[in-house]
DNA sequence: ATAAAACTGTTATAATATAACATATCAATT
DNA sequence: AATTGATATGTTATATTATAACAGTTTTAT
């Protein structure tokens, strides 16, 4: 009876936690900092926790920002997929649900004779909040 | 008579020229390195030139690569939107055509309440010349 | 001609990310 | 329980990517 381990070493676990209640995308660097106090001290410690939390899908990475969000769909261990509305007033990010998307990209890809694997997509714009900020 | 400056000045030629022959992303070092003999010397100036080249949309940058592709697109100074093919065999990254693609996300934003201004889509997956490659 | 704007050159430095290596912990069998 | 192989940690140093600050020059529009 060998269990696949799935559980989180002590700086996965803290670097999880910190992004699970940051509310916009953290830079490795903003959370070296703000786990100092947990007990991480170098860029390398983050660097490999964020490393394994993207692998097994419980962490993205923003490429246009260099920073990283907690995931908040349920297949994204599996597909590689992923895709953010971002908005440019705020910061805050939003996962997309996948669904229809990777198979229209995946046959967009085909047109131009491209064996689609995964992607990556960054939205950018004015989420809710903001709109409705903006009118008062 | 008052022509608005469309001429690019000798840096943004040199490192648009370098790009125009490169068959994949090249990362701004890269461009440094390769453009010493023409005079280019310093960090500062090659980055200068790019963002005036993605400004005007002539370049565009792959931001899961950190580096810099030209633009084959003629919409590019207008939209701000970028999508692409990235193959991972080869490296070669080619353009996609935004036409549908762009109300496309947008209206898939709408659907969150999010109000779409633009996006870049990172594609990953097997090119042509490398598919056929593999099947000799 | 002149003033404002844009581009250049240069030095220094910031921000992001990885290499290399020694040690420690975990987890699946013996 | 002891062993072993894989995975995680701690640490120092360094690589890679990108920007700040400032002085001087060229371009463009009046």
């Amino acid at each position: 009876m060998s269990l696949k381990k799935d559980n989180l070493t002590k700086n996965q676990k803290i670097v999880l936690d910190l992004l699970k209640n940051a509310k916009e995308p953290l830079g490795a660097y903003t959370i070296l900092f703000n786990t100092e106090k947990k007990g991480i001290k170098a860029p390398l410690q983050v660097y490999r926790a964020l490393d394994k939390l993207i692998e097994n899908g419980k962490v993205h990475k923003i490429e246009s920002k260099n920073s990283y969000v907690i995931c908040t769909n349920s297949e994204c261990d599996s597909l590689k997929s992923t895709s953010f509305l971002i908005c440019q007033n705020c910061d805050k990010v939003s996962e997309i649900k996948q669904s229809n998307l990777r198979e229209d990209l995946s046959s967009l890809s085909k047109g131009s004779d491209f064996d689609y694997v995964n992607h990556n997509l960054e939205i950018y714009g004015i989420c809710k909040d903001c709109t409705e900020a903006s009118h008062p």
